[in-house]
DNA sequence: TTATTTGTTCAATCGTAATTGAACGTTCTG
DNA sequence: CAGAACGTTCAATTACGATTGAACAAATAA
């Protein structure tokens, strides 16, 4: 069933499906979008695990997922039952809302937690679990580190400006 | 011999090294790093595998990574045959060498790749594989990725001199 | 020299998460 | 209505890579 795609699409699905894996996310769901990304018609489930090889539940899933972050928007094709599916080709927008969606909570995260490590270290002081030298010393480390997450949450959204 | 650690280190251990696993980084590097961020002296292998209850395996793996990516160096200690090691307080150094050694390399690679699919294209083209609106929709999709990687490849060295 | 300490390497183990097949509910069709 | 088509869910499997213990080599000490 599978592997009748011409080279340069069997190429970029292959070469998608590695960049989702080395981001730590599932191979399947960067070839389902590698695969959209070049087609010039919606595609259904089946059409989808057919031509990547696929289980119908990894593209069920993997499809759910790309249309949650808004890589992919459904489409009715007419005479046909079946739900079909079109990659949105802004990529562009794809990385601002990866960032809203992902990368900014969790630096709002990364700076709430830097305050209660803070906290937690003036408590260690005044329990005697740090000595002087050693809380002045983790004190310089943190804020130090506090600032870069500063300039990195103003850096960020500058630079998806760009994009 | 582990968990004796004042509890702001003892998080920030646990904190850095969920931060590596997220980056699809082992925890066990981001929890050494951690550890000697935090450490006001120097610390050998036994030290970090005791703290951190690891195998001296994973203690030498991950500090030869960490010093791979200047992200520790080694110290003498007067009368200790060890080695011993310590963090690169700089944050801004470590994420300029970290673009430098690993995303940068990658994105050239991912030039050429473009170039070769969109070599792959014409062929695919030529040979009959595509149709001339399969061609020209590719095309369109391809080159505008394309544009996406040159702005990418841009705005972080900018990113990067403001860090 | 032999014994001990230190760090690395490598096969085996373990944990985690992607993938699958099967069962399910729902919606359409005849 | 019965039956088929479609999509989702979930337990089980599988694949991957981090972690480990043991064997090893190199350097030191006795």
């Amino acid at each position: 069933m599978a592997e009748n795609l011409p080279s340069c699409r069997r190429e970029f699905v292959e070469t998608a499906g590695r960049l989702c894996q080395r981001l730590g996310l599932p191979r399947s769901t960067g070839q389902i979008y590698g695969l959209l990304y070049l087609s010039v018609r919606p595609l259904s489930l089946d059409d989808i695990s057919d031509l990547l090889s696929l289980s119908k539940a990894s593209a069920s899933t993997g499809t759910r997922q790309l249309l949650a972050w808004q890589a992919l928007k459904q489409v009715w094709v007419p005479g046909d039952r079946r739900d079909h599916f079109e990659a949105i080709g802004d990529l562009g927008d794809l990385l601002r809302t990866g960032y809203e969606k992902f990368f900014r909570p969790k630096l709002e995260r990364s700076v709430t937690k830097m305050d209660q490590l803070l906290a937690n270290l003036e408590a260690d002081r005044k329990s005697g679990a740090l000595s002087k030298e050693e809380h002045a010393f983790c004190k310089v480390r943190l804020t130090h580190m506090a600032t870069m997450q500063n300039r990195i949450q103003k850096v960020l959204p500058l630079a998806e400006k760009f994009l």
